[in-house]
DNA sequence: TGAACATGTGAACATATATTCAAATGTTTT
DNA sequence: AAAACATTTGAATATATGTTCACATGTTCA
């Protein structure tokens, strides 16, 4: 937790390329968010539902019987993926349906399929 | 982990659509494999570090007086990120110099920096 | 109002993961 | 060969997370 003793322990090789890049380094906070985003997606189920979810706007019922998973299980991750709005919902009747809530979010997808596809 | 028998549990509301949605899902493999990419970007740390790679090539001395993390965590995060080709690296000298080795993982920083800043 | 339905929740469990510390490699230089 | 250096490793700890089960909530229709 102490981060300044911590780096006294540090020796440096190249002073002049750590400090530029030390310059060029978003804020603190940022890493935190950008690593929450992708936690978020670092889940199989989730990834199936949301890739179920860009195809189709579905209600927790039909999403469970879509990734054939139990709609408790279902329900758990769509409040992980709604608190950190992944998707979006609106209320039809009886039903509940879910959407995918951001572009960006299908793009990471897009992005991480072929990542793993080449 | 008997899927049969869960998914008969399931109700369905509206059958052509979850029919539709369910033949245009992709393997399941590919989930894992997807959510297996994510996890790896899905710590502070790691993305911190891999930031820090998408402006220079670095060794694990200044990587580590970069991101100011011990060198004994930034080798334990390296091998992982080394592991799932995250990161490629060479050998000068006494030194291992760490760099991006896929364009896509630049992308997915951007996308998912993108999508905390809107 | 009450039954039926769709969704949500809380506790409990198992599992996975980040971080630290101390020590071990392996390489280079003298 | 020994010392100095750069990096890696393993064990230990604490913490977080996915999944299941049983139950609770809230909405709709008869």
């Amino acid at each position: 937790m102490n981060k300044e003793e911590d780096t006294c322990q540090v020796k440096i090789i190249n002073k002049e390329k750590v400090n530029k890049v030390k310059k060029q380094l978003m804020k603190e906070d940022t890493f935190l968010e950008i690593s929450e985003t992708f936690k978020t997606l670092a889940d199989k189920t989730r990834v199936k539902i949301l890739h179920a979810l860009s195809k189709e706007e579905l209600c927790v019922c039909d999403i469970s019987a879509v990734v054939e998973m139990t709609m408790s299980l279902v329900s758990h991750q769509l409040r992980i993926l709604r608190d950190k709005k992944l998707v979006k919902y609106r209320k039809q009747g009886k039903s509940i349906y879910y959407s995918l809530d951001d572009h960006h979010i299908e793009q990471l997808l897009k992005m991480a399929f072929e990542h793993v596809n080449e």
